[in-house]
DNA sequence: AATATTTTTGCAAATAAGTTGCAATTTATG
DNA sequence: CATAAATTGCAACTTATTTGCAAAAATATT
């Protein structure tokens, strides 16, 4: 099956009609690196309403048709490594607890990722989202 | 040095005053997990205007005092796995260029973080920016 | 295929986030 | 403590996103 006929199958099977609007948006997207609201919008040029990109991402959200490299926020604030230490974040999805991701790890994983590619990194931002050990056990006493 | 008096060494080296509205910010930040600018607005809470915070983030990132964990967008769309694969990427600061993180060594690190705290992952993200092979080469030939 | 029903679209207007101009206030300096 | 320079708050603006509603398009029915 082409992607687009899948994008026909997952639109059907839920009750959604297949238009202009939303072919116009998949095919935008496809082949392409991820693109902001913004870029998705000037890409699609007029061609139908900035109300409707909007309604189409939503729909195409709620299927599964795409997904959004998801930071929530479009940054965080935070003091310098001078004042206080710079970290990355396990975020828990159940108790929203925030814990840091362990440095030599990081480390291990930003260099893996230079020497590999002979790229070399001078920024990088990392977030991670999931279930800490509290959350796991309390959630397997809810499902008993 | 307390970073209390290292942020009154950083504002009047550089010849800017020391205010009730660069405190404040200053120690709304100070211990608190990093902060979008809405939540640091909240917590602030009329004390001082949300333009003076506004334009104290903008002095104090110019000053190095604090540093955005800056993804420069809210969110990226692309294509879910079903209908195309989803990466990560490596941004060339020089080009402009994206390219993939390998996957192996993507997965090593997830599952690092896993093992170690106990923590199920389930959604991550990941943006690192550097400079590409052709770059370097490019910067160092500009700087003989 | 023509019409009825339901869904989707575009437009106008609302809300939210961030920026700019300017007069009033605060801070630094002699 | 008076003056000059820097900083603040307010009002108004821009940009991003959302909502209500009538018109248009898509689907179902005959």
């Amino acid at each position: 099956m082409s992607a687009y006929e899948d994008l026909n199958h997952a639109l059907k099977q839920r009750g959604y009609s297949i238009t202009r609007s939303r072919e116009i948006v998949f095919n935008t997207l496809s082949g392409s690196t991820p693109l902001t609201t913004a870029d998705l919008i000037k890409r699609i040029n007029k061609r139908i309403d900035r109300v409707s990109v909007y309604r189409t991402i939503k729909l195409f959200e709620e299927l599964g048709i795409i997904q959004r490299l998801n930071f929530g926020f479009k940054y965080k604030l935070e003091l310098s490594d001078r004042f206080a230490e710079h970290h990355h974040h396990l975020t828990c999805i159940g108790c929203n607890r925030i814990t840091d991701i362990n440095k030599k790890e990081l480390e291990a994983f930003i260099n893996s990722i230079a020497s590999d590619k002979e790229f070399l990194p001078s920024a990088h931002q990392i977030e991670i989202q999931g279930y800490c050990k509290k959350c796991r056990e309390t959630e397997k006493q809810l499902n008993n």
